[in-house]
RNA sequence: GUGGGUAUAGCUUAGUUGGUUAAAGCGCCAGUUUGUGGCACUGGAGACCAUCGGUUCGAAUCCGAUUAUCCACCCCA
């Protein structure tokens, strides 16, 4: 295929066919979110490619391999958003929103760009629902973010999702950690992967999460984090698990879950499901009280989650959880002749006028044709206009799905008749 | 970045040991006499058989490379 007509790798098209699919998830996510006090945020797709090195961190693979970074024409070097996080935290200091009372709660559709290999729930441009909520350190705000993540998915009836808890601890009981793994894994040094040689270095934590299995063999024994927190960050976690437990959402305790990204501290956690393939992860998310400061800000505690929109859409295909498509033509108007189809047009410009969906011919084909493509757009009624209609201003007012006719005029009354028609037609259910 | 699978109309597929104008279903468009959709019937449009190269008198079919796509590793949403 030339390649005029072909998409770029790792990208999607969502076809008009589809997007009721989105719109509905977004707009519960959007009533939800707003339910727990959260406001949307849009910020730029790109940013200063620094924002990303810093925010995110150097040593990640999201910022060493995975970036679309390039040049300006005015030099500077630009980044396309990996993640929903950095940019939001960067408006939140650069509009100082801060000062409109804490806590900051955000919510935010994104689209992310990851230079990564396709597969199975992983493209290169991809959805993000995300919240952040800024200027707290309270446990009960991690429980109130987890249940908005959990309370989003249960309107959206996905079932089988397992909630992963863990805490990863602070810089400092981190840093006692480190060492004690460090330790550990020194001893069998010349079992581990390659990978994994480098990550002793770097970030020992990472082994934990080695698929390999010698690592993930040696990795068994190895500290626990839960072990090396320090007592403000174990109070931490046992506080959130006991709102957690309170308000009744279900969890599991996974001292293996690290996450890649360098400012999560304390609670990480993830929703993930065994309906969608090897990238099961439909939200992830968890603290991150030093990003702020190590953006420029004061001291400012704070909290967030991603959700994958696309993962989460495989998700809801996978269990079979139907979307109602949402209705696309309540009355078709079908002409004959070019008087016939001026007064359509007309007609048709009154049912719109009042907020209504209408359609009348625009191709210029026969009776027959525009009946069956009225059928196919799922036309709840339809009307026949020819030159006995506008002769006697009356005409037939048809329900689609029963057969039904009824006469109506076609003055300015016709809309009060249609109204009528498609209040008992919806058995008095208003639209 | 590393592996493995796949590549024929918009979609799902057929294509016999290499043999002439590459099939079908669905979808699309038009029609089945004069003014009414779903069913049925008829016709039509639509494929350089992913690309490039090789073997051969002859390639959708065999071989090689490239590209795309899917799946997995890695990583993450």
């Amino acid at each position: 295929m030339a390649i005029l007509t072909k998409k770029v790798r790792g990208t999607e098209d969502v076809l008009p066919k589809d997007s009721y699919r989105w719109q509905f998830v977004e707009d519960i996510m959007r009533k939800e979110s707003a339910s727990f006090g959260y406001k949307e945020i849009r910020t730029p797709v790109f940013e200063h490619t620094k924002l990303f090195s810093r925010g995110v961190g150097e040593t990640t693979d999201v910022v060493q391999k995975e970036m679309y970074t390039f040049d300006t024409k005015g030099g500077e070097s630009i980044t396309l958003r990996p993640e929903g996080t950095a940019g939001a935290a960067r408006a939140l200091l650069e509009h100082a929103i801060y000062n409109d009372g804490l806590p900051v709660k955000a919510s935010y559709f994104v689209s992310c760009y990851r230079y990564e290999k396709p597969q199975a729930g992983r493209l290169r441009e991809f959805h993000q629902f995300g919240l952040e909520c800024y200027g707290t350190s309270n446990p009960a705000a991690d429980a109130e973010l987890i249940c908005a993540a959990k309370s989003i998915f249960d309107r959206l009836q996905i079932k089988n999702l397992r909630l992963e808890l863990n805490s990863i601890g602070c810089p400092q009981c981190r840093k006692k950690y480190h060492e004690a793994l460090k330790e550990y894994f020194e001893s069998s040094k010349d079992e581990l992967c390659e990978t994994c040689l480098g990550r002793l270095e770097r970030n020992p934590m990472r082994i934990l999460d080695c698929k390999s299995p010698v690592c993930s063999g040696i990795a068994e024994n190895a500290p626990k984090v839960l072990d090396y927190l320090c007592d403000e960050c174990a109070d931490h976690f046992e506080k959130v698990k006991a709102l957690l437990t309170k308000a009744g959402v279900e969890y599991i305790v996974n001292p293996t879950i690290v996450r890649g990204l360098d400012y999560y501290t304390k609670t990480v956690f993830e929703f993930v499901s065994t309906d969608i393939g090897a990238q099961a992860t439909v939200c992830g998310g968890g603290r991150y009280d030093g990003l702020i400061e190590e953006l420029g800000g004061q001291h400012m505690p704070s909290l967030g989650f991603a959700l994958g929109i696309e993962r989460l859409l495989m998700l809801m295909d996978a269990q079979g959880i139907e979307i109602e498509k949402p209705s696309t033509c309540d009355i078709y108007f079908a002409s004959m002749g070019d008087e016939a189809q001026a007064k359509a047009f007309e007609l048709t410009q009154m049912v719109r006028s009042a907020s209504l969906y209408a359609e009348c011919d625009v191709v210029g084909r026969g009776l027959r044709a525009q009946m069956k493509y009225a059928d196919k757009i799922g036309a709840k009624f339809s009307v026949v206009i020819g030159d006995n209609e506008i002769l006697e201003n009356k005409a037939k007012l048809k329900n689609m799905q029963s057969g039904e006719q009824v006469e109506v005029s076609l003055g300015e009354d016709f809309l009060t008749q249609f109204y009528d028609a498609l209040f008992d037609a919806q058995n008095g259910q208003v639209l």
